[in-house]
RNA sequence: GGUCGCAUAGCUCAGCUGGAUAGAGCACCUGCCUUCUAAGCAGGCGGUCCCAGGUUCGAAUCCUGGUGCGAUCACCA
């Protein structure tokens, strides 16, 4: 049982044989550091049902404790406030009885299988960090929500088609002479982007010329021959144009590549990929049984609307007149097909920034009404938008952080430091560099991760992002300290003995084990809450004491063997539990740094 | 204009279902490397928790109304 409830049902006899009222709830909270003791039982909170003197009920409640329950071994009354100081043999006996702190906080996978889409890129630019951000999340979400015991498959869906990438393959067409990524050596994604940027410069000066004309600019910007030619382009596609969709394929191809390339670097995987082009056409099917169910309207001019207005949301629509796709009925038809393909998902996440968040709650809506039973289980996983100190970034005009070139400059960061402190001079090039790369993107992952999704992130290219303190670094620094005194103690057999016998803890060891206690708690608030920032902050607290605990408590040359053996066990067990914090963010710990 | 989100130290952020004197990091200032890795530790400085009401024994937290910033409200995606 766990100590909050052994607690709770002792207060509640406690209430009952002193005061004769039954107590319904018992309110816990952790002690503030400037008072002794390990939990607090709020009183206040009781008066409700028990008529007395705060300070009186909680002398006589903390009595009772510390007579009938052998984990209390102390107590301690402020104002209505009833602290309760716990013994040591509680917290070893926590400590003693997790056999293996590598699995330590996580659960096994059950069968309820959840659904994680946590990539959605354009073919025609390269990943930014506005993608980084994305990826990120939705990675971590996915490997937290695993953790909780749930099974997860994840997923990308690729915009490959559309008036953007129609517009780099004209620009390729016209002015690329045939360049490749291996007669330019570029990487394909950026090679594909340079034409994105290309048109856009092309497009604009075709504007220029025709306002200067005399053309006035909105009809300008809807008649540019390159635009109306980029229109044309994506018509042949629709089409099937046998030139045209070979030219999508190389260059789509192409991005593919780079974009492989970026997510092994960034350490990020699928199960499956969707593309649009696959799915683009699929929610139309769906759309005539949404009118037999009455969950759509036909108007007279062919066009098919759901009415959400009881909702408190508009009128949307889900088919053009013509009788042509939008957005929202392709959303529909993914949705349906990805069920089809991995029939035991009972749930999806969508990791998409908060520019999106009326077309979910719209996408939600109407999956519900189509009466789909996993749609009472869809969650928009909302992030806000990562921008420069200029303002947003605009792929456009060349104003974002590339995500090759970020994680670049992480590690060269990461290499500037290492050296400066020279601790792994003895490293092969091949050890270094991977080193760099741990570090670097440890840094940038628990940058981007510790603060939550819903805020906007002001990303700062000339402050770059912090080695010290509240950072991945500091956390994977920690880690390796810990590797560092469990070599040593390795090579010391003396030590290896298990702790046993009854010691006194010290209280730093006290609130170590207090820490680790809370781990397989956190682990599923933060699955509940689709919260990093959760786990991040648990691991900084957790280092942080660590670091205290290191510094302040010597470890081979305590007093007696036995304490000796326990604090090289509590060092492990911190070290396990930061290795799967930090997995379930996806960054690496090293050995050594 | 309607809807949604955000607002906490100079800067970047925590603050769980309301609880004690609102916490970290960076920056600035003091100490600590002959001893388990100083990317560290110990300490100092720093607050009108956007404003005004309300609920409550108790509000940064909940409710209402403002202010500011962002997003969104297309037969675009």
């Amino acid at each position: 049982m766990k100590l909050q409830e052994l607690l709770s049902q002792h207060i509640k006899t406690a209430v009952q044989e002193n005061y004769n009222v039954s107590l319904e709830e018992v309110e816990f909270q952790a002690t503030r550091k400037d008072f002794e003791g390990d939990v607090t039982v709020v009183v206040f909170s009781m008066l409700r049902t028990v008529k007395g003197n705060p300070v009186q009920i909680g002398e006589t409640i903390g009595q009772y404790l510390v007579t009938h329950v052998d984990e209390v071994s102390k107590f301690n009354v402020v104002k209505g406030f009833l602290n309760l100081v716990l013994s040591d043999q509680h917290y070893l006996d926590f400590f003693n009885t997790i056999e293996n702190f590598s699995t330590f906080g996580t659960v096994p996978t059950a069968a309820d299988a959840m659904m994680v889409e946590y990539a959605s890129p354009n073919t025609n630019k390269p990943l930014h960090l506005g993608h980084v951000r994305n990826v990120l999340l939705g990675y971590s979400v996915a490997e937290i929500l695993k953790a909780s015991g749930k099974k997860v498959y994840k997923t990308q869906i690729i915009n490959d088609r559309g008036i953007h990438i129609c517009k780099s393959m004209l620009a390729w067409q016209r002015y690329g002479n045939g360049e490749t990524p291996q007669s330019s050596g570029l990487k394909g994604d950026k090679l594909v982007g340079n034409y994105y940027v290309k048109f856009d410069q092309e497009y604009k000066k075709e504007l220029e010329q025709l306002v200067a004309g005399g053309t006035p600019t909105e009809e300008a910007k809807t008649s540019a021959p390159l635009l109306l030619e980029a229109q044309e382009m994506l018509r042949k596609w629709e089409a099937g144009d046998d030139e045209v969709v070979s030219l999508w394929k190389k260059m789509n191809g192409w991005v593919y590549e780079g974009f492989d390339a970026t997510y092994e670097n960034i350490g990020v995987d699928f199960h499956k990929n969707y593309y649009e082009s696959d799915t683009y056409l699929l929610g139309k099917d769906f759309i005539e049984q949404g009118l037999q169910k009455g969950v759509f309207e036909k108007d007279p001019d062919g066009s098919v609307w759901c009415d959400l207005t009881d909702e408190g949301l508009d009128r949307k629509i889900v088919l053009r007149s013509d009788g042509t796709a939008v957005y929202m009925t392709q959303d529909i038809g993914t949705a349906i097909q990805r069920v089809k393909d991995f029939p035991d998902v009972n749930g999806m996440i969508y990791t998409v920034g908060n520019e999106q968040d009326y077309h979910f709650k719209v996408l939600f809506l109407i999956l519900k009404k189509l009466g789909f039973s996993w749609a009472e289980n869809l969650y928009h996983l909302s992030y806000g938008m990562v921008d420069l100190p200029s303002g947003k970034m605009k792929s456009r005009e060349g104003t974002v952080v590339d995500a090759d070139d970020l994680i670049d400059d992480m590690a060269a960061t990461a290499k500037k430091i290492s050296e400066e402190l020279g601790k792994i001079d003895d490293f092969s090039e091949e050890e270094k560099e991977n080193l760099y790369k741990t570090i670097g993107l440890g840094a940038l992952k628990y940058y981007i991760l510790k603060v939550d999704p819903r805020k906007r992130i002001l990303f700062n290219p000339e402050e770059s992002v912090d080695f010290q303190g509240n950072t991945g670094p500091f956390i994977q620094y920690t880690y390796a300290r810990i590797q560092s005194i469990l070599r040593k103690a390795a090579e010391d057999k003396n030590n290896t003995s298990t702790a046993e016998g009854s010691l006194a803890l010290h209280e730093k060891e006290k609130e170590l084990i207090k820490i680790l206690q809370q781990f397989p708690d956190t682990v599923q608030l933060a699955a509940q809450n689709y919260s990093p920032a959760l786990i991040a902050n648990y691991t900084y607290d957790l280092v942080k004491e660590f670091n205290s605990f290191y510094q302040n408590v010597p470890i081979f040359n305590a007093e007696h063997k036995a304490e000796v053996a326990f604090r090289v066990a509590l060092c492990s067990a911190v070290g396990e539990v930061i290795k799967t914090a930090f997995s379930l963010l996806g960054i690496e710990v090293p050995n050594r740094m």
